[in-house]
DNA sequence: AAAAATATATGCTCGGAGCATATACATCAA
DNA sequence: TTGATGTATATGCTCCGAGCATATATTTTT
């Protein structure tokens, strides 16, 4: 293949692949838009702020502030102060949260996992590792890598190559 | 690699490049959101239909008509009564719109070739025809294809594998 | 202690998107 | 041919998410 082919290919099909991931996750999200990936990323990491939250999300403050307003009249998630910092906020996962949180998790990896099938286990573990190569190659700073992952299973992601660059 | 970390790192993958993709076409485009794959599906197909853009974008009806209104006022693109259909408004790109297609596809292009350039020239080969491989499985529909090639550069394009699946 | 930087909250407004509906054309059946 | 159903487009209305400007609180720097 000539390299320009390659590049429709692989840009097409990641447009493919996260079409199906966000479909998937906003079917499990109260709300469509970046609600699914905020609610993984609160789970993720427990305690975030809402300005880290908002450069994960790439939004605006106050859209930021709106969206976490409505997870909370949801009941999904609660705001607390942070003990290091008193003019942030602090977030976490009601119990709600948690179950939408790992249905959007299951529902964002059965898709994907239903896109893979036609691979075999030997080209799945080649792709999975040029994609690792690839993802390291992106990282840039911290904010970068919580974009990145907004959407990763974290419990299920073992020697994740984010972290691994960043570190 | 665990199958469910492989699954983690290709979908935070795929939505890094997604992100890219839209980043750089949005940047060329006349309004955010999905007027970039707009003008690049009319490009690609000429005399397209507004419902099978509305089809390719999943929009709704009227949230299509509008974009186009936009798009005409602009100055990018036009309607034309279809030939073989005179209830179906057929689009086409202006000049001025032809340019701003050229601009959407090579940013976006430039944009993936220097993500995929800690690739080495066998690794590419190797990562595309596995995405090839996984694209083909994916195709459905007609619709589903022009969705999924939305924002690909077609005249770059040889032997691609949705048109190949699809055929 | 004052000044600058950072984090959050809110009033205001804009604009894209959907719903409901209207109109035009096509297709199929009788 | 005519009438009924389905499909394509257009538009009034409304909703709601997002940004801008601004206000307040806290931390950091000088």
């Amino acid at each position: 293949m000539i390299d320009s082919s390659i590049e429709n290919v692989i840009g097409a099909l990641a447009l493919a692949f996260a079409d199906i991931l966000q479909r998937d996750a906003q079917a499990k999200a109260p709300e469509p838009g970046p609600a699914a990936s905020a609610i993984t990323l609160i789970g993720h990491v427990p305690g975030l702020s809402i300005e880290r939250l908002r450069r994960a999300l790439s939004l605006s403050h106050s859209g930021t502030v709106r969206l976490v307003d409505r997870l909370v009249a949801e009941g999904l998630a609660a705001r607390f102060s942070a003990p290091d910092d008193h003019r942030a906020v602090a977030l976490r996962l009601t119990p709600l949260g948690e179950t939408t949180c790992s249905a959007i998790l299951s529902a964002r990896q059965k898709g994907l996992a239903s896109a893979l099938a036609v691979l075999s286990q030997e080209e799945l573990q080649e792709f999975g590792n040029l994609a690792a190569k690839l993802l390291r190659g992106l990282v840039s700073t911290e904010d970068h890598a919580y974009r990145i992952c907004r959407l990763c299973n974290y419990t299920a992601c073992i020697d994740c190559p984010v972290e691994a660059e960043l570190a």
